[in-house]
DNA sequence: ATGAAAGCGCTAACAT
DNA sequence: ATGTTAGCGCTTTCAT
């Protein structure tokens, strides 16, 4: 491979100049820039991207960390980032986790190498404090709601949680179970925080079976039917945080052919094609622009600007799988 | 930061050494190393990968090439490649090109800048010779057959069409429309000889607008339905690439209650959760070993091995979409 | 507008 | 077993 001294020669200019015409600098002479053009083009020159690197300090390289990329919510997340660093020119590697906080150990020594200019964290099993220690290293990027000082984008999980339960509610149920992905682990506390809380005002005694995690996908969703089935005491509605669940939930009643007046309530999170086909009740959140946002906190971090926190809007959708009784 | 020249100084020991130790060199004096290691500590020594990259010529980063990560085929896909990837202790950066040439040919600039040790293309707009010409830059692996000098992973997409052509017959259909993403666009073309060949045997006179391209997602599928209902000659049998478009189009017939006998019939490929969720039958492909397949053969051609193609298995899995008809 | 030269931080051939 | 030193290829300051 020809470096940039051979073009210097080729054309007969330094290699300041030639380095010049590389990054677009002015102040070089037409008839000089045409000739190192030219030059480049004999020798079918390219850059060496790692000696640029080392040069500059930086790599225009974005990590993102998150359990799995073979999951709507987190490829969603990634797809808006992704837009967003496409077009500022930067590239990204990802960094799959499976919720191991070695991986995520991983990642930011990755930071702290250089390999990356900075981290989103899409989820994270290690303390949000043990992560932003490593901050020092380059711009960190939280995707969900925290006190910490620094940069984050997220929904007010809580607040939409009490905004579903109420909907619950006023569809007429007391007996109601909450399933969690680990998406959001750090957070899950304050969300089974406000499901006690309204229970206790609603005077309903809490199954702490009703309160289910780790479920994730379509799978998990149609197994949690047979659990369902087996519960002591049935809840009577679900209020589940990712749309595969609740998809999988769906049709295994459907396949069952459990009679409409029995089958219980399923409110999902998240608003994927897939609730929409299937006409379940969800929570929109909008997940790729979450993903644009929390790539825009990074650059405005890298450009020195202090954090910021971003707290974007959900909707309740109304739809097949929750349905208002009027007369109770 | 502190440096490797930092670090040999306060150690007493030469740059050479402190490399040795950072790489796991044998002949290195325990009590050397030792004060080397404690060099380290005290400094919160991090090597700077640019430099390592620069000195060594490559970056242990693996470029994967797709359209979008958002979709359950190119997410399981990539899922395959990271794990046999991170076990090898590589990295990865993804690039998502939306089927643009101009998003591929910066990818390929990426291997030639050396960002990237080598390719992996799950799917590509440009010309597969366009693309192997830049082979001499680092690796490239291709996820669909091809006749190229080059490595590649793929299931036989002719003779699985065919096979579920068969299939289709063998239930009583006659009028088959074929749904295709551009997941393989180059592949396109043999599937579409495939059918023709097929209808010609059966004496079928083919309507081009069975002919259909470009369908990806459940809207797809969904959209797809009502496509269906306009269509002055139609098929009572789809056969469809994609998990997702195949969902999509089912969930609209049970939406719009078409009759049993009057819902057409829908083979599928792909087999994830979703079309066994549904009960639709389907051609498995098994994506995520195509990653981790993909990946063996970039190390390979990385060790210097010859190019090699790797075929990989399929599996018609017969559910309710598809119905043997004995009584014809 | 152009060039000389000093880095950027690490690796590895060679010498001892 | 350890050290010296010459790269790896580009950027950037400083001088002219």
């Amino acid at each position: 491979m020809s470096n940039i001294r051979e073009i210097a020669k080729r054309a007969g200019v330094s290699v300041t100049t030639v380095s010049r015409v590389l990054n677009h600098h002015p102040y070089v002479k037409e008839e000089k820039r045409a000739l190192v053009l030219k030059a480049m083009e004999e020798l079918k020159y390219t850059r060496n991207i790692h000696a640029v690197h080392l040069a500059k300090g930086y790599s225009n390289m974005l990590g993102i960390v998150l359990p799995t990329i073979n999951h709507s919510y987190f490829s969603g997340l990634v797809t808006g980032i992704a837009d967003k660093a496409q077009a500022h020119g930067m590239h990204f590697a990802l960094f799959q986790t499976g919720y191991d906080p070695l991986k995520e150990k991983e990642a930011l020594m990755s930071l702290k190498e250089r390999r990356v200019d900075g981290l989103i964290f899409c989820s994270n099993a290690l303390n949000d404090q043990d992560i932003l220690k490593w901050q020092e290293s380059g711009p960190i990027i939280f995707c969900h709601p925290t006190d910490d000082i620094c940069s984050a984008v997220s929904i007010a999980h809580d607040q939409a949680f009490k905004e579903g339960l109420d909907h619950l509610v006023a569809c007429g149920h007391q007996k109601i179970a909450i399933v969690l992905a680990r998406t959001e682990g750090a957070n899950s506390e304050s969300r089974i925080q406000a499901y006690r809380e309204k229970m206790h005002v609603l005077n309903q005694e809490i199954d702490e079976r009703w309160i289910i995690e780790g479920k994730l996908t379509l799978f998990d969703g149609q197994q949690l039917f047979f659990e369902w089935q087996t519960m002591k005491s049935q809840p009577t509605a679900f209020m589940i945080t990712t749309d595969e669940v609740s998809a999988g939930f769906l049709l295994e009643t459907q396949r069952h052919n459990i009679q409409v007046g029995e089958s219980p309530a399923i409110l999902s999170f998240q608003n994927e094609q897939l609730s929409e086909a299937l006409e379940i009740s969800t929570i929109d959140i909008p997940i790729k622009q979450m993903g644009q946002e929390a790539f825009d906190l990074y650059d405005r971090a890298q450009k020195g600007k202090p954090p910021e926190k971003r707290v974007l809007p959900y909707r309740l959708i109304q739809r097949n799988t929750t349905v208002l009784k009027n007369n109770r």
